[in-house]
RNA sequence: GCUGUUGUAGCUCAGUGGUAGAGCACUUCCUUGGUAAGGAAGAGGUCAUGGGUUCAAGUCCCAUCAACAGCUCCA
């Protein structure tokens, strides 16, 4: 007899012996068909392994349709890569090897660092492992046996895990294929065999257990398919993916440049990146001024003391330009026998005049909310501005757009009364919704950043956190789509809503932020008079929607793969002679176009009109208008459309009107 | 900041110690061609920068700068 106890809960009887696939069977012929193998207690088992009888087993069916399968696989074959490198390579200490949303990766430390040039070898040695066909068999262990095994196989980092890393109670379990064993959770596939295709693809640092002051370990990136044509198609994909990131696509089209005598993460705004970012500003603009907001500009730099009111400096000193210090100020410490280590001293401490490249810009909005003795009427006060902040951030870190060391923030603060607050987040939240919707981009995430029960980093009152976490989390639920909610997401001054969407390779950023402050009103002992005749603290809103231009266009660039819609491009179409025959008549078109407002280029060169729509394409000009003979003779422009290709001739009035029309509506295609 | 890879013409890249190369782009000429590449010629280089090894360095070694991938960080 054999009992059967499925992950349900449910049990099944059977007089005679069965086997995974009779057990399957009796379910259901689907459920047999679709199954690739099965689990017991953990262990894969293929579908013909009959089933121990006696006590009930534990039981489960893995599908094609089994949402892990996927990771599963890819886990196992970290596995064999670990294998393969530990036969390779002596003095390797493995550390951990999951799967990740497109492959795996395993940390090693080893004597004889791995390079890119062992791959061959790696991979060769994995597919002589995946031929020998060992299963992986689950062991489990007790947690003195388990620490023991480690310490035999010298195994420094898992011992360190058991010891450290996981708790009490939990079972520890090890996989063992061959020579090889490692522990591990599991689950994994039944044979190697499943694993139909990889290959090891980069290999990059990475601090054991993601702590900076922890050894670095040499982390292998690999990615495994079924089969494979899924494998081709996923680096075809990635292949593809890189032609729509912004840094070529930036340079192809003239947008931006970086200039390595200018500085790392400092960005020159061409003409035609600089044409779409007054677009974006101008459209942004509009939607400010319904909303009630007062647009401001504040310089560049501000004194140091400033910062050091707003805690700016103290807590993000290191991740600032270093201060700029008065010359007649530097003479004097000089004659006072100032040194160098004592000037670094200074400077570190803020003891020292001098002013500071902006890192923030609320600061300055909060003195312009205190130039004025402010009324209860007054508020809410919505202060705007494009604002430019300078952030020394990591060198590592700098590329692109996304990363930078000087941004333009849409930044502004709002300055409102606790009854106010929850209906201005709301306001703020509109208008993040009303830009990502114009620009067609619906793949975000929002998450609510939250405190950190257990950390003391906050400043103010709890019950005011209370209030502005639900404040943030009402506000978030008008949107209207799933958010997460993290704690320990917060700023040490207030709780955030966060807008993030991933780049071309998958690569998460965050854009727009919405945050709520009571921190700075205290700082800078912001009042207002209330009705009831006597002073009251103000709350901030922090919000930028774009978060900063430059990585808002990064990501922009990327979303469109550099195909703006037509209010967006910078050149809106081109006109195409067929010949020089028509150059007249072009030269009429092309006027009538300009006066229209449209930002139409001329390509009149003696080239064949082929070649001319070849180069128009590659440029992602919306639209080619050709003028030839026939053309001339009408009064037309024949329409050649990016995406749809040959419109067909039309009158050059109803030309301009279908573009005026587009451009009106800001469509995106 | 850390680990690894890379740096050659405007762009994409080849160049394996012995005279600096290709395609595209650019300039000029020929061509007048109706929906994704017509032809020819020409010009264009301190091989990232600074040291070193060598009779000889784009090539080997060291340092610096920058880019890329990842880690860490991100008000």
């Amino acid at each position: 007899m054999t009992t059967v106890k499925l992950p349900d809960g449910s049990l099944k009887e059977f007089d005679s012996a069965v086997s995974v696939y009779d057990v399957a069977k009796s379910i259901g012929s689907r459920l047999a068909k679709d199954a690739l193998w099965g689990e017991i207690d953990d262990q894969p088992v293929e579908m013909d392994f009959e089933l121990p009888q006696g006590e009930p087993v534990n039981l489960k069916i893995i599908t094609k349709k089994s949402p892990e399968l996927l990771d599963t696989m890819r886990h196992s074959c970290a596995h064999v890569m670990a294998r393969a490198v530990m036969r390779i390579k002596k003095g390797v200490q493995l550390a951990f090897g999951p799967s990740t949303d497109g492959g795996f990766y395993y940390d090693f430390e080893c004597a004889d660092p791995l390079t890119e040039d062992d791959f061959p070898a790696i991979e060769k040695e994995m597919q002589k492992i995946i031929d020998l066909d060992e299963p992986f068999e689950r062991v489990v262990q007790e947690r003195e046996q388990a620490v023991k095994l480690c310490q035999d196989l010298k195994q420094e980092f898992k011992v360190e895990h058991i010891q450290t890393g996981l708790a009490e109670d939990d079972t520890l379990s090890f996989y063992q294929q061959g020579e090889f064993v490692d522990l591990c959770r599991g689950p994994h596939v039944p044979s190697p065999k499943r694993i139909g295709a990889f290959k090891l693809l980069s290999i990059a640092g990475a601090y054991w257990k993601g702590d900076q002051s922890n050894p670095q370990l040499q982390r292998v990136y690999a990615t495994a398919f079924f089969n494979q044509a899924e494998l081709d198609e996923h680096l075809a994909n990635q292949e593809e993916a890189k032609k729509r990131d912004h840094r070529v696509l930036g340079k192809r089209l003239n947008l931006f440049h970086v200039d390595e005598m200018v500085g790392q993460g400092l960005i020159l705004w061409k003409p035609k990146g600089a044409f779409i970012r007054q677009q974006l500003q101008d459209f942004i603009s509009e939607h400010l001024t319904r909303q009630g907001y007062s647009q401001v500009f504040t310089p560049h730099v501000g004194k140091l003391d400033l910062y050091k009111t707003s805690g700016h400096f103290p807590y993000y000193q290191e991740s600032q330009y270093p201060a700029l210090v008065d010359r007649d100020y530097l003479k004097k410490l000089s004659n006072e026998g100032c040194s160098c280590s004592d000037l670094s001293n200074l400077m570190e401490k803020g003891d020292i005049e001098g002013y500071l490249l902006k890192p923030m810009n609320c600061p300055h909005h909060i003195k312009i909310y205190s130039s004025e003795r402010r009324s209860y009427r007054d508020l809410p006060i919505r202060l705007a501005e494009f604002g430019t902040v300078y952030r020394w951030e990591q060198s590592g870190e700098i590329g692109g757009l996304t990363r930078v060391r000087g941004f333009t923030q849409d930044d502004a603060h709002l300055f409102v009364t606790q009854e106010q607050l929850a209906g201005e987040l709301i306001g703020c939240i509109d208008l993040v919704k009303t830009v990502f919707g114009a620009m067609g981009m619906n793949d975000y995430s929002v998450r609510v950043g939250l405190r950190d029960p257990d950390s003391t980093k906050y400043v103010g009152d709890p019950a005011n956190w209370d209030l502005a976490e639900q404040a943030c989390r009402e506000a978030a639920e008008t949107l209207g789509r799933p958010f997460t909610e993290d704690a320990g997401e917060a700023a040490f001054y207030g709780p955030k809503i966060d807008f993030v969407v991933k780049d071309c390779i998958g690569r998460k950023w965050q854009l727009g932020t919405v945050q709520v402050d009571y921190n700075l009103p205290e700082r800078f002992g912001l009042e207002y008079m209330g009705a009831d005749n006597t002073p009251h603290r103000p709350i901030m809103i922090h919000r930028a929607p774009f978060g900063s231009m430059e990585r808002f266009i990064g990501v922009l660039i990327e979303h469109f793969a550099g195909n703006f819609p037509l209010w967006l491009a910078p050149e809106q179409a081109r006109l195409l002679t067929v010949s020089d025959k028509s150059e007249a008549y072009g030269k009429e078109v092309h006027g009538k176009m300009k006066a229209a407002g449209l930002r139409v280029e001329g390509d009149f060169r003696s080239e064949k009109l082929g070649s001319k729509i070849r180069d128009g394409q590659l440029d992602m000009v919306p639209y080619m208008l050709i003028v030839g003979p026939r053309d001339a003779e009408n009064g037309t422009v024949s329409i050649r459309d990016r995406v749809e290709g040959d419109l067909g001739a039309v009158p050059v009035e109803e030309a301009i009107a279908k573009f005026q029309q587009e451009v009106e509506q800001k469509t995106v295609r």
